[in-house]
DNA sequence: CGAGCCGTTGAGGGGATTCAAGCTCAGTGG
DNA sequence: CCACTGAGCTTGAATCCCCTCAACGGCTCG
């Protein structure tokens, strides 16, 4: 029998999973954050940590899920078909959102979930936070805030990003995007496609707005699907309407 | 000392909301519905019926909020206010739902929450859910159900009625009334502000809208705020498009 | 019976779509 | 090395759907 003094995920040369979870940049807002010493203890072993591509497809709607996962890094988008073929993109996730909880209750996911950048998970499968949450209390309630977070989301993206003329709607998409910058204070610039069938919107229109706001000066180095915004013409342009 | 061989809420001449609770027509589908008899014990005293007329507002976004409800009837609509000042209708909750769920977490409720018919109601004190919650395990897992059927509920508001041409959302939106008909075969029609201000289309448009469906026989006594639905002509008007 | 709200309909204008033509740029292969 | 290709982006012109502004009718209610 082996006496172990100190858990395995605390030491830097445990399981290879537990080196991952315990660099996790996110570990300390991301669900498992509510687990005690003893549920973290358990967590690692059967936690994968996938890097994915941009425009990689996570999971698809009306597939039985069998996991939910956490967005160490990058941007996630969810997306349907109407009966008519078009796309619709209904809200996005970023960096500490939980994607895919309707897993968690046996159900089909929802949406396609799809890599707007390059993005790192962490894949948890259902029947672990099954046992996990037989003892962790915080766990459930930890995991309720998600599922409100996430409402929150798509009540907002149907408020702002679905109503008004179409330059309003581009600039909150951009102060949507602003809140997932990356490391080198570059925003995810999306195809002006999708911008549309983000906004509701043609290709075409996206296009003419986003060169105007290029001539404004509220968007600088637009290019390979990056940008960078300018905050002081970004709140003039959102204050003149 | 009294014995009770049965507890109360069985008995018919017990507690005065113990009669309520029992008659209650959605007891088997409503969140209760996951309680075990010991935890149905519990529950009655604490339970308030109200029942209000339409247009009364149910609670206010941003108000801590300290229960929970469940709709025993009527139709409940959720809306926002844009800070340019117009009304956004983000989603609507039936016969069965649960509303107001982020209270249980200890947060502002997210939206105002108003009757669009009368509406009898089921509240329930933040208080007795976390009580329950204590040793009901199957109770914080019908909340994570009704949290992601209230989820499921933006998305496809977002996807359906805030997109595409003004005559298929508000087709789309007789769909989602129909499906909260009455008991006299009867949908409930907002006025056409209302329709406009769910479909972001203004009154003008909502109202020739309804005009040229009332002449095609998709609607039929359209008065008082209610109408009701020809399911063939429906039919017909939404496969042409 | 006048006031006010809701609903309807018309006329005109504007913003977004549609249709179309080039443009840039990265990748490919002769 | 550079024409060729295709995808994404941009821009123009014409059209159309929806908005804006306006007038009016029905209805309830004080």
């Amino acid at each position: 029998m082996l006496m172990k003094t100190t858990p395995l995920y605390r030491q830097d040369d445990g399981h290879p999973q537990a080196r991952v979870c315990l660099g996790c940049t996110v570990r300390s807002t991301a669900l498992f954050g509510a687990l005690d010493p003893v549920g973290l203890d358990r967590i690692h072993t059967n936690i994968a940590s996938p890097a994915l591509p941009a425009e990689h497809t996570i999971y698809r709607r009306g597939h039985p899920g069998q996991a939910v996962y956490t967005i160490r890094s990058g941007l996630v988008r969810f997306e349907r078909v109407t009966e008519s073929g078009d796309r619709r993109v209904v809200r996005l996730a970023g960096r500490g959102d939980l994607i895919g909880q309707e897993a968690f209750l046996r159900a089909a996911y929802e949406d396609d979930a799809l890599a707007c950048t390059p993005v790192e998970l962490c894949r948890i499968p259902v029947t672990l936070l099954d046992d996990l949450g037989e003892e962790q209390r915080n766990l459930l309630r930890e995991l309720m805030r998600r599922w409100q977070l996430a409402l929150e989301a798509a009540t907002r993206w149907s408020a702002e990003l679905r109503a008004g003329p179409s330059r309003q709607r581009l600039l909150r998409l951009l102060v949507v995007l602003q809140r997932h910058v990356n490391e080198h204070g570059q925003i995810w610039l999306p195809t002006r496609e999708l911008m549309g069938d983000m906004l509701d919107i043609t290709e075409e229109t996206a296009s003419r707005i986003v060169s105007q706001l290029r001539r404004e000066g509220v968007l600088r180095d637009t290019r390979l699907g990056h940008a960078r915004l300018d905050a002081q013409a970004m709140a003039q342009a959102l204050a003149a309407g």
